[in-house]
RNA sequence: GCGGACGUGGCGAAAUGGUAUACGCAGCAGACUUAAAAUCUGCUUCCCGACAGGGAGUGCGGGUUCAAGUCCCGCCGUCCGCACCA
């Protein structure tokens, strides 16, 4: 018995494919290009079997598209800037750019191990000046088109990181990657004008019909359109006014307070003459977003000394209150209550025993007697109480409050987007430097477009905290390139989103001396299909979008949307063990006891823990070179493609691995050891063959067939089972059969083509085994006999009353008479009959013949 | 709280409204073997039954239909995303 021999044979085939050069690309614009991209790793390390499920769906697609003769662009690169290379650093005494390297070399053997069809000759590394050249001029570029600035503003400080973080990159409190707790700061920082785009990227989400609509719709949340009205109020007993944007101007009668964010300008210039204001806001920054995560029913607020007059009714006055829950960077940072139509309002007019005037009547309510009790009134209804609204339903009212208010001059109808603009300044040495000068007379500037790239200096030191190029002895010292005074660079770098925003566009022309060479992004773009995790649904792939449009507005490029399809992976979860201190084991580190009871080195009680993603800190991964030195890259290819389906999360066992080796070993007996003897390669189907064949011959022919659909709509777990299905046929081929052996190769055939972009080394050894000097990996995709792929003969259910009764075997297309009359003299059938007629007969054909008794 | 997804054997999971549990994992029994591994064969949703066969069955309760895992209504549960969003 002879075993499948992964080792010689990978080697083997993946030496072939380099000598030939097999998938390297060439823009061709006779032929139809498809773009396969999974997104590119952060060099972290080495690999674990978790990493590659993403690369391995790519690769099937690249492989699947090529036989379909499609010219593929199926490329592989580096993001390599960010910050665990600083951590690497400071803990290791390691450079971060060796370090980095370091790890590209080694993840780039892992991932040449896995077989993958990348085109190596465009590999790139975000750290190489090369790379990071073209985003710092295409950062002026967005200066001088008004879509990048400076402002100050208040900021997420990670006092782990040393850095700021972006408000979706501060979960509970915390820093995303950190876990610190988050402080608040005041920071000057770059800002790229993302809200520029707010509709057009909101739009634009209809027509991108090939991403998950799960995504789509995280992208719209996140984009958060709200129509509303801006509306002012006058402070009482002074000239200032306070801006208020609402999404119910219609209740504008039920306002009862007006309450600020403490970042607004007012409420701060009110704490300068109230300590007890300052305190409480003080104590807000304090809690900043950590606490109000624990408290999330905890609304608090502070009465100032101050009062707002009514825009609409100059006699009435409402309180106004410094608010812990209303948010400074939406809206204008500041509202207006309406306790009797908004759940939290109402809360808040409870707790500080404001009014709560209802203005909003629910349909068949009595005016004089309706009241609010515990529940807000949200629903539609007809305003009250409210002057010239009254009668109005919510939509009518909200126009005509718009429209008084606009004449008026105390406010207009407008529309607030969720969505903020995207800081990209980063405190941090391993990242692209942000090309400009800070001049004592000129003020900030560009720096020159010649004097690109602006380089990482190399010689740094990570022994003290805080970003090594703000303490770099020359680094940052420059005469300014306009006034020639003594000037300092900008000492922060670009977040490392800004990398990932483009490479797709540089990998169309990864040489090229400008960014990319527009013949060939216009060749190969967009991305047809783009593989990846939905952890990037909203922030990756927003910023994508955003730069791309940035980049047309700039000439670049003529093109709004980089990715046409889009398919987002499940993760790789894998057995956890936990000690009684909860503190994550490795498996070789969990012992028994002589109850059997699983203990730490230390005799403490483990458990084992539910599921979860691979990862370092649970100590739960599973070594890629591992699994690739025992069982070979085939294997695990498959396992990773057929235990569930592709966008849910797949169990990594050590028995789902070991049963995919074993099929690697019965497709390579089945052509090592074939179970009759094959005809050469080519030869002529006999005409005459046995029942049993002609089945077989279907079903391999329908296998081409569902195999095929299952690959286009990325069911591949389907695929690998169908392809099983066939192989198990196969097994139990009447050997003795005339024509059994050309019956044989036809099916190993296509089970050897079929499998040829999950299983590529495997695919190649069965396909030369078979006699073909052809490479698997330059054949077309199998295309099945549309008359072979559909049965002749069908296997027909019979139902009584709904219950399943019986079978009967028809010719396919069989008449419906002919069907009802074989199910009729079903036995089965004519007994629950009883000798009456039917009342009703319904006949599915080729599927059911269903009787009412 | 809002939005979304999901709920099927011991487990991962299949199933254009048409034979529920394909394919695989695990398990059990057997063959081969001095033995083990590997391999092969058979069984494996539950209940009754020696078999034949019958009954129940896709989280729960209703409904539409000749026919519902699938469609509709109402619950329950799990997971994910967002979250003082005005």
């Amino acid at each position: 018995m002879s075993r499948y021999n992964f080792r010689e044979n990978e080697a083997k085939w993946q030496s072939a494919w380099n000598e030939r050069r097999s998938f390297e690309a060439h823009a061709d614009p006779a032929r139809p290009k498809y773009y396969v991209l999974e997104m590119f790793p952060y060099p972290s390390g080495k690999l674990h079997v978790g990493h590659v499920r993403n690369y391995t769906m790519g690769d099937l697609v690249a492989r699947y598209r090529r036989a379909q003769g499609y010219n593929v662009l199926h490329p592989m690169g580096w993001d390599a800037f960010g910050l665990p290379a600083e951590n690497a650093a400071i803990a290791g005494n390691v450079h971060p750019a060796i370090w980095t390297s370091e790890n590209i070399a080694t993840m780039r053997v892992q991932l040449q191990r896995m077989g993958c069809t990348y085109d190596w000759t465009r590999e790139i590394a975000t750290c190489h000046p090369e790379y990071y050249r073209h985003e710092q001029k295409m950062f002026l570029d967005f200066l001088a088109a008004g879509l990048a600035y400076r402002r100050e503003s208040w900021v997420n400080w990670d006092p782990a990181e040393n850095t700021v973080l972006a408000n979706e990159q501060v979960i509970d409190g915390r820093g995303w990657r950190s876990g610190a707790i988050v402080e608040k700061r005041l920071l000057a920082q770059w800002f790229l004008r993302i809200t520029a785009f707010n509709e057009e990227l909101l739009d634009a989400l209809k027509t991108l019909d090939r991403w998950p609509e799960r995504v789509r719709l995280m992208q719209e949340n996140w984009i958060g359109r709200s129509e509303g009205a801006r509306v002012q109020f006058p402070i009482g007993g002074s000239a200032e006014a306070v801006d208020v944007f609402t999404t119910r101007p219609d209740t504008l009668y039920g306002a009862s307070f007006l309450a600020l964010s403490p970042h607004h300008r007012l409420a701060q210039s009110l704490a300068k003459d109230d300590p007890a204001l300052a305190e409480f806001i003080a104590e807000c920054d304090r809690l900043g977003t950590s606490e109000a995560a624990i408290e999330a029913a905890e609304k608090r607020g502070y009465r100032t000394a101050i009062e707002a007059i009514h825009p609409l009714d100059a006699s009435r006055r409402v309180p106004v209150y410094v608010a812990n829950f209303v948010l400074m960077e939406y809206g204008t940072g500041a509202i207006f209550g309406c306790p009797a139509h908004d759940q939290r309002d109402l809360d808040f007019a409870r707790k500080y025993g404001l009014a709560v005037i209802p203005v909003v009547l629910p349909p068949g309510e009595d005016p004089a007697r309706f009241a609010i009790g515990d529940t807000a009134y949200v629903e539609d209804g007809v305003a009250f109480n409210s002057d010239f609204l009254d009668g109005l339903s919510v939509a009518e009212a909200k126009r005509a409050v718009g429209e008084r208010l606009e004449k008026l001059q105390r406010g207009e109808r407008t529309v607030a987007y969720r969505l903020r603009d995207w800081g990209v300044s980063r405190q941090r040495y391993w990242g692209c430097p942000i090309p400009v000068i800070h001049c004592p007379d000129c003020g900030i500037v560009p720096v020159p477009e010649d004097d690109l790239p602006v380089e990482l200096p190399q010689d740094v030191t990570f022994d003290q905290p805080g970003n090594p190029l703000d303490r770099h002895p020359t680094w940052k010292h420059v005469a300014c390139p306009y006034c020639n005074s003594p000037s300092t660079r900008e000492t922060d770098t670009f977040d490392t989103f800004f990398e990932s925003s483009w490479y797709f566009l540089r990998f169309c022309s990864a040489r090229a001396p400008v960014a990319f060479d527009r013949a060939a992004a216009e060749y190969w773009m967009p991305v047809d299909q783009y593989i990846g995790g939905v952890e990037h649904a909203v922030l990756h792939l927003l910023y994508s979008r955003f730069f791309t449009r940035a980049l047309q507005r700039c000439g670049y490029i003529d093109l709004a949307e980089p990715f046409a399809g889009l398919f987002t992976q499940g993760m790789v979860l894998h057995q956890t063990y936990q000690n009684s201190a909860e503190e994550w084991l490795f498996p070789k580190e969990v012992g028994a006891d002589s109850d059997g009871q699983l203990t730490d080195a230390a005799g403490r009680a483990v458990t084992i823990s539910r599921l979860e993603k691979m990862s370092k800190s649970k100590k739960n991964v599973v070594d890629l070179d591992d699994i690739v030195d025992t069982y070979g890259a085939d294997t695990a290819r498959l396992y990773l493609l057929s235990d569930s389906p592709p966008e849910r999360d797949l169990e990594w066992t050590e028995s789902g691995i070991d049963g995919s080796w074993r099929y690697v070993n019965r497709l390579w007996r089945m052509v090592s050891e074939p179970a009759a003897e094959l005809p050469p390669a080519g030869s002529a189907m006999p005409r005459d063959l046995a029942p049993a064949l002609i089945a077989l011959r279907r079903l391999t022919h329908k296998t081409i067939a569902t195999v095929t659909d299952d690959l286009d709509k990325f069911r591949f777990n389907r695929a690998v089972a169908r392809i099983r299905e066939l192989t198990n046929a196969l097994d139990d081929i009447p050997a003795a059969e005339p024509g059994a052996g050309a019956v044989l190769r036809e099916g190993i055939e296509a089970v050897t083509r079929l499998i040829g972009p999950m299983m590529p080394h495997l695919a190649e050894e069965m396909w030369q085994t078979l006699g073909h000097a052809e490479a698997i990996a330059d054949a077309p995709w199998p295309v099945p006999d549309p008359e072979l792929a559909r049965d002749d003969q069908v296997t027909v259910a019979v139902q009584v009353n709904g219950k399943l009764r019986g079978t009967i075997e028809l010719p396919r297309d069989a008449a419906a008479a002919e069907a009802e009359e074989a199910a009729l003299a079903l036995p089965q059938v004519a007994r629950l009959l009883d000798g009456k007629a039917p009342k009703k007969i319904v006949v599915v054909p080729n599927r059911i013949v269903s009787v009412v008794a």
